[in-house]
DNA sequence: ACAATTATCGTGTACGTACACAATTCCTCT
DNA sequence: AGAGGAATTGTGTACGTACACGATAATTGT
């Protein structure tokens, strides 16, 4: 380690060779009025010939800037702790800003409650954050949400699910067809010809989960690519106890002999694992969602043989970086980044993530 | 965006507390030398109070430290493009710790030549560089060049394959045996009991290449474990042009009726499946590894049904990453930091880079 | 008790950039 | 030509920390 050597760079060298102060330099830099043309070019054309790249600590440290970014997702439920893996990740990208002067401010909503969600938004809006990182579950109200923002012009970042036609500055999340296709492929490279395949969807609200929609439309879609007679169906459950589950289950077990793989098209597919567990249903090959402990459990018991996982962790994580990045004007920020789907197995879920 | 309010943190407000200067805050922060016990344990007790954080740019501007990294890795061949990915890793590295002084240097050694992996290695201790990050890919080499670093003190860093016993820094890659357990998982769930299944080294110097042999004892392990009786045999290749393979490969088919899959150990699988293609076995499952130009063509082309990937870019990004934060003391830094073994197929590998 | 050390502590300047304000130059118009 | 005003440019201070150096206080020796 040694002291830089005194390089002839930086604002100050420039200033001296085009023969100006380093405040006029300063407002090249900004491109800030008051400047002559006739010095703007000099100027511009030394910065360029020394590739003159601002150091950015010095200058982070002269402006001193501070923002305050909100987050507004889901709290973590009894019912499922999917959550906390973007809020962990989150919580790691808020470690690293705060010495650039980020202040992350978490709103949390109820899945179960679009009032929840529409109080909390009132909330983070009343708070007049300069940057907005959402997981527009509902709808409507999300696109209600995401209007008001583009209005006070305050950026904002989708991550986990899309929200169509907004201005919003990026989305960061699944492509949930294509991991629907994903399960479609590793379910059929286990199939016999005779075999049978069942999708089931378990939300209480379905209509509204596009989320699920997505998934059984491209797993469909990839079996009629492929020109395959497999026999796939649907089943919708709209209840999340155990209880109901069973019951709607059992029904399509006892009338499907020929069912070989099931596809659960949410991070519920514990449930369905546990019921086969119940009735000693071993040799049917599940899929479902999410890096979950449950789910993990029944992984490592053979019950679920591929969980499908979108990186939540990373999701939150790139999201408060992308509105960092584009606030403090480090680099450009991607439209759409859509997450590796990842497929998760009993022999490698231990490496997962670090 | 607003100015950061007047905190009252920094050395500033700790010197006013402590009624001391900020110079001897600054000692004791750094514990130097010529601080009496009584106001030390005073500023440490404020410090610890206010949870003092020292801001990094402010330190980082005033010490202007620079530092300059040196990245000894296989040259990428026109025989295999895999090692430009952790090199794109690492440059992605460079670019980002480039505003902090930390200058790269690349030193490139052929894969086929002892030679000039020790020539790279001398020019490399020539430099005294800060730090070294190193594929180790000749063993002995590689540890005679450890042991030099480390009696320079000059902290080392592996990616892609570890080296037992040295005083390294860190490892960063992957896992050997579990990725070869993770490929027969994967076979396994499309085997039907009488098929047969086949493992293929390719490698001009296997009796070094300790990684195929790790992978391949993974395998082997996971079809003892699951007390299965399928019928796995070994097949070594120690070429690794077409027509070399073609006659070794075309032999062993035409002797195993019942063959239904093959594990190919390294990146060559697209040799192998250039020669399935050409003799029409479409009907055998392929697996091999890594995300190279070749493979993945033949993954689309469901030649190759699995590729197993860990993330060669992310090995080389936080390699640098590794020894810039212990450098410049960022945070502690893992010994070891296993990559997750990603699983790649024809309905996922669009999405894994990014 | 006083000087000579040594231990302890405070001050000033620097890092590279941002920005407010002061200073200078350049026009315009009478 | 000179005043007035706008356009352009220069200067000084600040950001929070590091560190050299000078200043002060405590200790020792005579």
């Amino acid at each position: 380690m040694k002291k830089a050597a005194t390089e002839l760079t930086g604002v100050k060298e420039i200033a001296r060779r085009a023969n100006v102060s380093i405040g006029t330099v300063d407002r090249v830099i900004h491109n800030r009025a008051g400047v002559s043309e006739k010095t703007k070019q000099k100027v511009t054309a030394i910065i360029e010939e020394l590739n003159f790249q601002p150091n950015k600590m010095a200058s982070l440290l002269a402006t001193r800037k501070s923002m305050n970014f909100a987050v507004l997702i889901p709290a973590v439920s009894a019912d499922t702790d999917y959550w906390s893996f973007p809020l962990t990740g989150i919580e790691q990208a808020a470690v690293e800003t705060r010495q650039f002067g980020v202040m992350v401010k978490h709103y949390f909503y109820d899945l179960d409650s679009k009032t929840s969600f529409n109080n909390a938004a009132n909330e983070l809006l009343n708070d007049a954050p300069d940057a907005v990182l959402l997981a527009p579950s509902f709808v409507e109200e999300s696109a209600l949400l995401a209007a008001k923002l583009d209005e006070l012009n305050i950026p904002l970042v989708f991550i986990n699910s899309d929200l169509a036609d907004q201005n919003n500055l990026a989305y960061i999340g699944p492509d949930l067809y294509q991991s629907g296709r994903l399960a479609a492929q590793l379910i059929s490279l286990s199939l016999q010809p005779q075999d049978d395949v069942l999708i089931i969807n378990i939300s209480s609200d379905l209509k509204n989960d596009h989320h699920l929609v997505r998934k059984e439309h491209g797993f469909k879609k990839f079996f009629e690519d492929a020109g395959s007679n497999t026999k796939v169906s649907t089943v919708n459950i709209n209840e999340t106890k155990l209880n109901a589950v069973e019951e709607s289950l059992l029904r399509v077990l006892d009338t499907s002999p020929a069912l070989k793989a099931i596809f659960v098209t949410n991070s519920r597919v514990n449930i369905v694992a546990e019921i086969l567990k119940n009735h000693n249903r071993n040799n049917i090959l599940l899929v479902g969602y999410d890096f979950l402990k449950k789910n993990i459990d029944y992984l490592v018991s053979q019950q679920i043989t591929y969980l499908i996982c979108q990186r939540p962790k990373e999701q939150g994580y790139l999201g408060i970086m992308a509105l960092y990045k584009h606030l403090f004007k480090v680099s450009d920020v991607e439209k759409s980044v859509y997450m590796p789907i990842d497929i998760i197995t009993r022999e490698n879920y231990r490496f997962y993530n670090s």
